[in-house]
DNA sequence: CTATAGATGCCCT
DNA sequence: GGGCATCTATAGC
C-alpha cells in the first residue's frame, strides 16, 4: 500500500513533520509551514475509511502567546486555550462566530502558547470528501480557501482540539513531500483582528487561487 | 468583479 | 453583555 497519501516525487519520501519542526518560534514556523500538506486520512479499527483529504498550505498566520494581544493565549491559560500551552505540534481548534471552527499548529516550546493558524489550503485529493452533503456545488477554487473553509472541508471540529499532528492519533498529520516552501512568500498584517494588526505575520504563496480574501497587499 | 449585512453561540470580563 | 483569528447570500457596477 502507498504510505500516506501525497504522491511521490522522484528522490523524495514524503514525511510527517517532527515535533522539533514545531518547536521554534511561531513568527519563523509559521513560513516554513507554506507548501506543506496537511493530510486526514481517516480508519476505523486500524482499517483505511475511503481516501485521504489532503490539501497543501498555502497561506498561514503566526499568533505570539503571552506577547501578542492579538493572541487567544495572550492573557495566559484558560478553559478555551489549554492545548496552546501544552507540547508543541498538536491542534489547537476553536469555534467563533457562533459557527464557524479553525485550527492552529501549537508551536514554541510548551508553556509559551504560541500557535499558527492555518488559514488556506490548496486541495489536493479527496475533494469530493471535503464537499460532502453539504457543500455538493462548491467550486475547488472555494473548498479549503479560508481557516473555517479548511475546517469544515476536513471535518475539523472540537473533536480535533488538542490532536497530536506528530503520530496522527485522530488521522491528521503535516507531510512534507519535497516542495520547498516559496523563497519569496507573500508578507502582511493578519486578517480579521483589531489588536495588533500591523505586525507582519501573515505569509502566503504567492499567486496561489486558493489564497483567502483579506487584504491584498502588505499592511497599509 | 466589489461591498455590505446578517447569521449565531461561546468565552471571558 | 461585548466581542469575536468568518462565511455566504445578495445587491449593485
Amino acid at each position: 500500500m502507498t504510505p500516506g497519501a501525497a504522491r511521490r516525487r522522484p528522490g523524495v519520501v514524503p514525511a510527517v513533520l517532527p515535533r522539533a519542526f514545531y518547536a521554534g518560534d511561531p513568527v519563523v514556523v509559521a513560513p516554513l509551514l507554506l507548501n506543506k500538506l496537511l493530510v486526514r486520512s481517516d480508519r476505523v479499527g486500524g482499517d483505511r475509511v475511503g481516501g485521504d483529504r489532503v490539501g497543501r498550505i498555502v497561506e498561514v498566520e503566526a499568533y505570539r502567546g503571552s506577547e501578542d494581544p492579538a493572541s487567544h493565549a495572550f492573557a495566559g491559560p484558560t478553559k478555551r486555550n489549554t492545548v496552546m500551552f501544552g507540547p508543541p505540534g498538536h491542534l489547537y481548534v476553536y469555534f467563533t462566530y457562533g459557527m464557524h471552527w479553525c485550527a492552529n499548529a501549537v508551536c514554541g516550546p510548551a508553556g509559551t502558547g504560541h500557535a499558527v493558524l492555518l488559514r488556506a489550503l490548496a486541495p489536493l485529493s479527496g475533494l469530493e470528501a471535503m464537499r460532502g452533503a453539504r457543500r455538493a456545488g462548491t467550486a475547488d477554487r472555494h473548498l479549503t480557501s479560508g481557516p473555517a473553509k479548511l475546517c469544515q472541508a476536513f471535518g475539523i471540529t472540537s473533536d480535533e482540539n488538542g490532536a497530536d499532528l506528530v503520530t496522527g492519533d485522530h488521522g491528521l498529520t503535516v507531510v512534507d513531500d519535497g516542495m520547498a516552501p516559496p523563497s519569496d512568500p507573500g508578507v502582511s498584517g493578519r486578517i480579521g483582528i483589531r489588536r495588533a494588526a500591523d505586525r507582519p505575520w501573515r505569509w502566503w504563496v504567492p499567486g496561489d487561487p486558493h489564497v483567502s480574501r483579506g487584504r491584498p497587499g502588505p499592511a497599509s
